[in-house]
DNA sequence: CATGAATGAGCATTCATTCAT
DNA sequence: GATGAATGAATGCTCATTCAT
């Protein structure tokens, strides 16, 4: 009597990876939803289509979930900035190609920046606690500096621009607009998610970079 | 049996006056510390000095009190925005003025950048709920866009910048920054709310700006 | 409209201290019929006819209630104790009479066994956490060591008896029968419990002490 | 495929003994800290070593588990009984040996208190269901009589004393004492424990018995 | 013999909210 | 206006126990 005769790794019961897996993603989604606060272990489980007990069995508790969801995040981010290869573009191009990245990674991952917000929240305890949290460092810094450097040895560039900076406020100008769209949009009466201010929002977001870096 | 000898009316009123203001603070910085989900109110009772019951008799429930919140928040805000004066000013003055009350702005009320999280994690239900949403526009998009339309005449500021761009802008470089400032000072592994580090902001923001405004 | 006639502390309901006295008898039937491991604080609630969360009101935790159980406990014995007389008795009868009152105390009230026990296996945790431990010092102590002064000055007992000692083993002589009632009966296939066994225990206990302080 | 080289039988039963001889002093442990309801069988697994899926291969579950270290415990204090030989020590002596090896072995053997307790606590349940309940009444019972006997023709002992009676006493003696020591050393306000104050208990317990027994 | 994965029922505790005065 | 008492519905977490190999 065969019992099992499916590959290994796709149907099967009691496959512990898979389990947290399933676990770490549904208690994504909802942290996102929710913040740490809102959310709601039995829900994750439900999400999960788990038992309860399956997530303390696995992660202890849902402080340390979260963290694990945290890491899991900052970890899919920089795997996709890995991949943007600057260092093989014209500096200008690179850089409005990681606005461009940093723009369509927030839109496409809303979850990302409720999940930055619930962690600041708790003041950022969760990542001062992972003993990765240096792993997290973004390797596109280091790879922007460059940029930044043959940039500026090139004429295009000014000098004299700390990368971190630079990071940050790329960041900032879509994390903002993304993260307060819907309070912003309140208030100013103006839907800011349709797709003729998305592209307004980006094109000023690179103009305002690129100006800057331009300048004599 | 004299249950009270007051002068009616006027005095009655100031109690009242007082004690919402009071629940008000109270819950401004509990909200603030945990969040909507993580705010207890028996500890907002209890930091205003006052009975739960009368933060229901005032304010109906968390979420409304939570509005509430929120619209003081923006009130106050936009009252200090107001003092800013920005017309008086020399527009490159104006814009870095700008730049500087928004950065200790948020220095010194991180409570806001708490609060905007919770409402942005909550989708601004209770902003788009509140009637007086749009009374919370800033005053100082308009005034911002004649600074800029000046600067522009008098030929130190280029063309075609939307001052609602810049505006959120310039606030997303100070809020990122700060919001994140644990999350971050984690990754880098570098204080960034040093005083150092605050300069160093500071001079990044300005330039950036300034510097884009100044291009050709 | 007359709401409620009723004498005032009988019936009403929102009464305060009628609420924690019905909490804590309830309490102490719970933890004596199954220990403070085995208690439930939903039983508790329903045999108090109370809501749980009042429990938590007015108690804190389970711990604390416990605490306050055994503290009650405490107290009433040494209220049935104070009532004794010993003083105003001849000495041997006085004796007599301590051995009788903690026999028919601890048959009369089998949850005060239990409690003990269940305060012994968590090391007295909860007495010595609490301020009120050495009230609960038992007045008799003294009395019983005024009881055998002036037995050994009439020649009816003989000198150098530590009253504490003594206490100990009058108690210790009940307590541990009764206590293991059950586990002795098993063991030696005889009722402990029957009139005949309990007239025999109480003769076993009197003559041991009384055999004891009487010899030379 | 070969599975098992070992040689059948004899070397997996040594195992199989062994796992339980472990798993029965791991509970032993847990159940004499606990007590029943707050013993954990993770915990035992723990203690242990092994993993907590044997725990009810052997022991089927928590209960009969309990039970199993229950009659363990008997078992070990019987044994220690019988090398006593009190019948070769003049009478006195022999009484004096048995209340000193009682003493002695509740201070070695604190666990067996606490589970005595938790047997109690549960009214004996654990053995009254065990076929091997009389198996565990103490041989000293009958031995002690005959000392008593032994006593009473030489004439060093009254008459008419039953020595199940006095086997009990003396067991209560001890037990209360050192069971409720913490509780106790809390309400005296003075150490029951210390070397001292053992010395005191043990010469009191001798004084108690043996100056019962000598009187006339 | 031995084990990691999985679970249903339950548990102490919390929380926003309402009642009665 | 103000408050202490009271509650129903969760909520995070635990536990003894079983499954599948």
């Amino acid at each position: 009597m065969a019992r099992d005769t499916s590959p290994p790794g796709e149907e099967r019961l009691r496959d512990a990876d898979r389990s947290q897996s399933t676990i770490l993603a549904a208690a994504r989604d909802e942290f996102a939803e929710h913040g740490l606060g809102g959310a709601r272990v039995d829900r994750i489980a439900e999400r999960a289509g788990l038992n309860k007990r399956l997530i303390y069995y696995y992660f202890e508790d849902k402080e340390k979930l979260f963290q694990a969801v945290l890491e899991l995040a900052y970890r899919d981010i920089r795997t996709e900035e890995m991949k943007l290869r600057l260092l093989e573009l014209d500096p200008p191009i690179a850089v409005r190609r990681l606005i461009e990245f940093t723009w369509q990674y927030y839109l496409d991952h809303p979850e990302f920046l409720t999940l930055l917000n619930s962690a600041n929240l708790h003041r950022a305890r969760h990542l001062a606690e992972s003993k990765r949290a240096r792993e997290l460092n973004s390797p596109v810094i280091e790879t922007l500096g460059a940029v930044l450097e043959r940039g500026r040895k090139e004429g295009q560039f000014r000098g004299g621009v700390d990368p971190v900076q630079l990071y940050v406020s790329i960041a900032g100008l879509s994390y903002f607009y993304l993260s307060n769209s819907h309070t912003l949009s309140a208030i100013f009466g103006r839907d800011l998610l349709s797709p003729k201010a998305r592209t307004e929002r980006l094109s000023h977001m690179a103009d305002l970079v690129l100006g800057y870096l331009a300048a004599s």
